[in-house]
This record gives structure tokens, C-alpha cells and sequence, in this order.
RNA sequence: GAGGGUGUAGCUCAGUCGGUAGAGCAACGGACUUUUAAUCCGUAGGUCUUGGGUUCAAGUCCCAACACCCUCACCA
């Protein structure tokens, strides 16, 4: 590194480069392979081109040199001879280290072996690695310091870069699909002081000027029906959300939810529009329906599934799901406590038992038990059952949606009526009263729909944990 | 929170029965103008995660702590 400052002109330290090219961008490799296909590979003039990368690989063959640089479009090789690039640029070159990011300008060609290569005429030191890179070959391997250090894993990492880059088309391509059918993207807050809209154990923070006890937002759910009363009649948010919860690799403490509202619709549109959310986010993937997932496929060829959840729960329990003796007796016979306990809950831990796992999906698991549901409108003809839907792929919960609940007296009464059996953590049902008096205004019919993000990401880049999806996962401080 | 696994050089990994700490890559020095992770010769690189204990002797056996991974529980 000191060394480097003897060179005339060239410091690693405050290095610059303008106008790169891109190592496999369109108007580079793309470009050249047309015109090297105009010309016949045999042809070795090339167009003169500059590109900018980090060092991954570099081969020396005395007054000849090989090396890789990688952008984040790809890797090229760089064909450097002494006499090509001159003494005092072969000087600096000899500075250069794996790691290091270096410019090139110099003509675009084949070798020999017909290796497209740039053929430097000359090498810029643009920025110095002071630390050493990963072993060249087998990379990165080490879990902890892959999550640690993403910025060597995205690097060197094989495909970590690309699903990162895959993540965001998926969420851009979210963000398309409710565009174009007229939603509009707003921003709520992050810090509640109910946390509402779910089941789960919230962060809790505080307020100092205002001496307030806060809580990290668990859901978007209830400022999103907000907005709807105030007449954004096609809302959402997409953003992080935050769950007091254990990490395992389907759970993050914070991760990121889409909740998406559409007045006069129900959850009949909301599944048709996760459905269109997810062809099209496959679609900006490249357009295949069979996708890799671990030792095997998921087919989303649509339409997707769409099954009751008292016909699933028949199918994979083998138990009448009306009939609440039964399903007790089977609950206690998987080994349940089912004392005191509502039958519905009972019929949905039974559920979560016997049906999710086995729903390879996808699949749309609709209409369920009205009383674990407290903020879903009940079916018209049967106050049992709510009109909710959860997709379910490969036993995992994609989305949740319901037609929303608008009857702010019937709200009311759910968000007081603790279910026997589950705990205040474990309910949904959370008092709002601010939020009962926006019901109070008048919210629309609506259909609304909540899709956990990091989780779809998983299944459409076949990530087995979703630490591979999330930058910067939770982790305990390092050294 | 419970159970199991892992922790050795910058990185990837060996390390047998408890007996002086090893390799490859990377780094450094040298040779080589068409190479493809791996040319050849040489040099340097270690508080074996941390702290205790057993032992004449501990990377190795025991205990504890810390970090990560897996399974389960909670949750999406």
C-alpha cells in the first residue's frame, strides 16, 4: 500500500473513474459478440473500450499477465503485456492485489483460446483492499461471516449478488402490478402506540420529550383502513415491519410486509390480484412457472388452487370439521391441551398440525372459522364462517387477506372478546378505540390483503432460509 | 426458552491413541508474453473462540461462557 504512492499519478486513495463500461452490459459483451459474429472470430480488431472492476483472479506469466475483474454485471478477463501497457503502468500493475479495484482502457478481442478479453493498453489503480479476500476458489463458506460481512459474500458469494438484484425486480414488479391497476404507495408510521393488526409481541421503545411508551409496528393494517375511511380507495404499503419473535430460517425479527386495501372489492379480488402479483413478479424473473425449490419444483401455473378450509381440513385431518367432538377428541389425541379452550381454536391448532405442512401449494385455503378472525367481514349467509384467504406454498403462509371487517360496533365487540384459550399475545384482538371511531366514519366495503415479502423472495429464488433474502439479518453483536 | 452440532493462519480445511501446530489458496521475494481456482522455486504467517479444570504433558479429555448453524417451541 505505501508502496502505491511512489507512482507517479496513480492513487489508490482517492482514485477515479468516469464513463466505465459495463464488464457484461449490452453495449459491451453483447455488442461485441454481434459484431464479433459479423466479423468471424477470426477478426482481432476490437473496439477500444474501458472497464472498471474489482481484481478476482489473476494469472502471471512473466511479462504477460491474466487477470478477472468483476463488476456487478459479470466478470471479464484483462489481457496485460509489459510492452502493450508500458514500464511505469507494468509498475503499478505489479501493485495490484486480488481485491483490488482496478480501471482498464484497452481493445476488446479474443485470445488465443478465443477467451474474450480486454487487451490492456492501460491499467488505472482505483481503489485499494488493505484486507485480504476470501480464498479464491471456494469463496466465502463460513455462515456467520457470510451474513457478517455481506459485502464480501455479495462479492464473492456464487448467486448472492444476483438474488439480492433478483429480490428487488420482485418488489419492483409488486410495486408495478398495483401501479397499473391504480394503488397508490403510502407511507405510515413505524411507531404505534397500539400494536395492532396481528398476533405477535411488539418492540417496545419510548418516547422521551413526549414520555410516551411506543411499540415498532407489527402490521400496516389498521392506518391503512384509516386511509380508506379518509377515501384512498386503492392504498398500500410495503415496509418493514417488527415482530418480538424467536429467528429460525423462515423468521426474522424485522421483515417486510406488503398490505394492500381496494374499497368495494372483497377477498375474492385480493386473490386474484395475489395471483397477478406473483405471475408477474415470476414474469420479471424470466417467465418460468416451474421453479427450483431445493431437491425439487414448485409449479405456479395458474390458476392457482383454491380450497376451503373445511374440505383441507376433512382431506388431512380425516376428521368432520363441524363436528366439535371429534376434532377434540382428535386435538387430544395429537397430545393438545384443549381445556377451556374455545372450539375453534382447538380446530385451527389442529389445522396448523395436520394441513399446513402438507400444503405443497400453491394454494388458496379460504373461508375460516369466523372466531379466530376479528377483523374479517363474516360471510353473508353464515355468520361462522369469515371470508379469509391464506396462500399457502410449500407449507409456508405467503399471504392473508380478508374481506375487511367495516361494522365498527361488531369491531368493537371483537376487540373485547378475548377467545378462551389464547393469551393477549396470541389474539389479534388489540382495543383501538381511535381506530373503532374511524370505523365510525364509514370504511368502505373492502378487500385487504397483507403478503409477507421476505418469504415469497425465498420461494421464487429457491432461498431455503431467509437470511439469504434479508442484507443484514439479525444477529447478536461481533467482535 | 429446550436439545444437538460447529469454532485451528486473512480464507477453505486437515490434525490419529493426550506427546514440539499442518496443507492449499492469499501475502511477500524470484523465474516465465496466450493463461483459465490449482506453473515452478523460496520466505513469512498461530493467545488452536474465551476462562477454568484433569494430567508429567491438552488443539485433543472434563466444566463453564461466548458466537454461529440445525431441530423444536412462539411467530409470518
Amino acid at each position: 500500500m505505501p508502496e502505491l504512492e511512489k507512482v507517479e499519478g496513480e492513487d489508490p486513495k482517492t482514485g477515479r473513474a468516469t464513463s466505465t463500461w459495463m464488464v457484461n452490459s449490452a453495449d459491451g459483451q453483447v455488442a461485441f459478440r454481434q459484431w464479433a459474429s459479423d466479423h468471424g472470430v477470426t477478426d482481432f480488431s476490437g473496439p477500444t473500450v474501458r472497464a472498471a472492476g474489482r481484481v478476482v483472479l489473476h494469472r502471471t506469466k512473466g511479462k504477460l499477465q491474466f487477470a478477472d475483474i468483476r463488476d456487478w454485471t459479470g466478470d471479464i478477463q484483462l489481457f496485460i503485456g509489459r510492452q502493450q501497457i508500458g514500464e511505469e503502468n507494468w509498475e503499478l500493475l505489479n501493485q495490484v492485489d486480488l481485491g483490488d479495484i482496478i480501471g482498464v482502457d484497452g481493445e476488446l478481442r479474443l485470445t488465443k483460446v478465443g477467451e474474450l478479453s480486454i487487451f490492456a493498453t492501460k491499467i488505472h489503480f482505483l481503489t485499494k483492499s488493505i484486507e485480504q479476500p476470501p480464498e479464491k476458489f471456494h469463496g466465502l463458506n463460513d455462515p456467520e461471516l457470510r451474513q457478517r460481512m455481506r459485502y464480501l459474500d455479495l462479492t464473492y458469494g456464487d448467486g448472492v449478488l444476483p438474488r439480492f438484484l433478483n429480490r428487488t425486480k420482485i418488489v419492483h414488479s409488486i410495486r408495478s402490478t398495483l401501479a397499473a391497476q391504480g394503488f397508490v404507495e403510502i407511507e405510515g408510521p413505524t411507531l404505534h402506540t397500539i400494536a395492532g393488526g396481528a398476533a405477535a409481541r411488539p418492540f417496545i421503545t419510548h418516547h422521551n420529550t413526549l414520555d410516551m411508551k411506543l411499540y415498532m409496528r407489527i402490521a400496516l393494517e389498521l392506518h391503512l383502513k384509516r386511509l380508506m375511511v379518509g377515501g384512498m380507495e386503492r392504498v398500500y404499503e410495503l415496509g418493514r415491519v417488527y415482530r418480538n419473535e424467536g429467528i429460525s430460517p423462515k423468521h426474522n425479527p424485522e421483515f417486510t410486509m406488503i398490505e394492500v386495501y381496494q374499497a368495494f372489492g372483497d377477498y375474492r379480488t385480493m386473490m386474484d390480484l395475489t395471483e397477478q402479483m406473483i405471475l408477474n413478479a415470476i414474469e420479471a424473473l424470466g417467465g418460468e412457472y416451474q421453479l427450483p425449490w431445493g431437491d425439487g419444483q414448485i409449479d405456479f401455473t395458474p390458476p392457482f388452487a383454491r380450497r376451503t378450509y373445511n374440505d383441507l381440513f376433512a382431506e388431512h385431518a380425516g376428521v368432520d370439521p363441524l363436528d366439535a367432538a371429534a376434532v377434540k377428541s382428535l386435538a387430544e389425541q395429537i397430545g393438545f391441551d384443549t381445556a377451556g379452550k374455545h372450539p375453534d381454536v382447538i380446530k385451527n391448532e389442529v389445522f396448523e398440525e395436520k394441513v399446513e405442512d402438507a400444503l405443497v401449494g400453491p394454494v388458496f385455503v379460504i373461508d375460516y372459522p369466523a372466531s379466530i378472525c376479528p377483523l374479517t367481514k363474516r360471510k353473508q349467509d353464515n355468520p361462522e364462517v369469515a371470508e379469509r384467504f391464506e396462500l399457502f406454498i410449500q407449507g409456508m403462509e405467503i399471504a392473508n387477506a380478508y374481506t375487511e371487517l367495516n361494522d365498527p360496533d361488531l369491531q368493537e365487540e371483537l376487540f373485547s372478546s378475548q377467545l378462551a384459550g389464547l393469551s393477549e399475545e396470541d389474539s389479534m384482538a388489540k382495543m383501538d378505540h381511535d381506530f373503532i371511531r374511524a370505523l365510525r366514519h364509514g370504511m368502505p366495503p373492502a378487500g385487504g390483503l397483507g403478503v409477507g415479502i421476505d418469504r415469497l423472495v425465498m420461494l421464487l429464488t429457491n432461498s431455503q432460509t431467509i437470511r439469504d433474502v434479508i442484507l443484514f439479518p439479525l444477529m447478536r453483536e461481533g467482535q
